[in-house]
DNA sequence: CCGATATTATTCGAGACAGTACAAAAATCA
DNA sequence: TGATTTTTGTACTGTCTCGAATAATATCGG
């Protein structure tokens, strides 16, 4: 049984904002014992073990010992394990959108901003060791989301801001004449945003790089023809 | 860490076919002590679960609580906690293709048909007393799918059973003349497909319908306007 | 009525789980 | 050097987990 999150009770017995006290760049020399991880290094690791296996199936001595970090050590760095899930969230979605803010706003036509978009979803979604580790937000939509209301609230922020920055996309082209004035761009917007969840959950079933491949071009044709 | 299912050893140890015989139809008089239960009814009240908090959420105490059988009938009815998901996820798939599989098929101008396939799959999205359930093979491909080669193909299948009945939808569409002969039957069935699963994240995430709704209004003049 | 059969109910056990307590270790500051 | 501070490593707790073993119960065939 999921419990919902009791926000009163649980905030009340946790140290403030306590957690991982990321160093300053400008190098302040930190006083005891020297930490043996790198807080970075780490937090992309739990990112990897629960875009495997999910919230629930990641115990922490899984991420205990991908980490390197013992158990107390990662509570000390990242709280317990909701947190650590919640930072490493963040961190999907801060290197994702690093990977795709420029295109979007990019001079390249149309069809080519949109087709870069695609590839480096697919980049995203295909990788991984073990198996194609698919979109981070449409997983955590399908288990967390409904019963934590801070991790849902992360999640249709990921959703919108999706939606949001294909929209200004498709604005841009409108102004550029690529397409009619005509043209929904809010419905092209969320028919580009369902293109990535559907390449996302299929690349999960490890339907291979080249289908999915043909289902954006297949979508591309559509939307750049939009009148 | 999610196990791989070694299905030689696992097999191996388990009794033939076994777990729930269901009574035919014609009774031909079961021999020992009654069931307590019936078992299609238990085992929508799994997939009611298994809909809400996933399989590794799911404990068996809760499954038992839920179908109101305990642990040994529910071992001899469904198998393990594995075998019981599978069966879940077949009921799914048996409902929602029940409640479609006429609309695909049905007189009606193509539009209409789409919206009303539509409204339905929000039906089963959106409802749930403990809020939206969403689509269980978007939910089961973004957990078990890729480590559980099984419930992976049952995925795949359940992804591409909705790909052509879509793909016929507008075969029959253009045939009809509704739509024109130049377009791309397989890129509409895509994006109708990716529409479905757009719909059913946001449930997820609890987006409210009348939103849904605009999204799916919006891919549908996309759609219906192809040429 | 008695035996066979199939289910239920109780209980157990071995292991995994999240989270914490505590002492040892390694650095800085004085 | 010695005191302070922070992190590490080990061990522990109580709870939950799955699956199975056992015994009690209820129906049917004869």
């Amino acid at each position: 049984m999921v419990k919902e999150f009791n926000c009163e009770m649980v905030q009340k017995n946790r140290k403030p904002p306590s957690a991982a006290k990321i160093d300053a760049p400008g190098a302040p020399k930190r006083r005891g014992r020297p930490r043996a991880y790198v807080p970075d290094v780490a937090l992309g690791k739990a990112l990897d073990l629960f875009r495997r296996d999910g919230f629930a199936a990641t115990s922490l001595d899984d991420l205990s010992a991908a980490t390197g970090m013992n158990r107390p050590s990662l509570y000390g760095a990242f709280g317990d394990k909701r947190e650590l899930y919640i930072k490493s969230y963040q961190r999907y979605r801060d290197e994702a959108r690093a990977a795709m803010v420029d295109i979007f706003r990019a001079e390249a036509p149309l069809r080519e901003r949109l087709a870069r978009i695609y590839a480096i979803a697919l980049d995203i979604y295909l990788s991984g060791d073990t198996g194609p580790r698919g979109c981070f937000t449409v997983m955590t939509a399908g288990s967390e989301a409904v019963s934590d209301p801070d991790i849902r609230a992360m999640v249709v922020e990921g959703l919108t801001e999706l939606d949001k920055a294909f929209s200004i996309c498709f604005r841009l082209a409108k102004e550029r004449g690529e397409l009619p004035d005509s043209a929904d761009g809010t419905a092209l917007a969320h028919l580009a945003s369902a293109t990535i969840h559907t390449i996302a959950i299929r690349a999960r079933a490890r339907v291979p790089r080249k289908e999915l491949e043909a289902i954006v071009n297949g979508a591309l044709d559509v939307i750049c023809a939009a009148r």
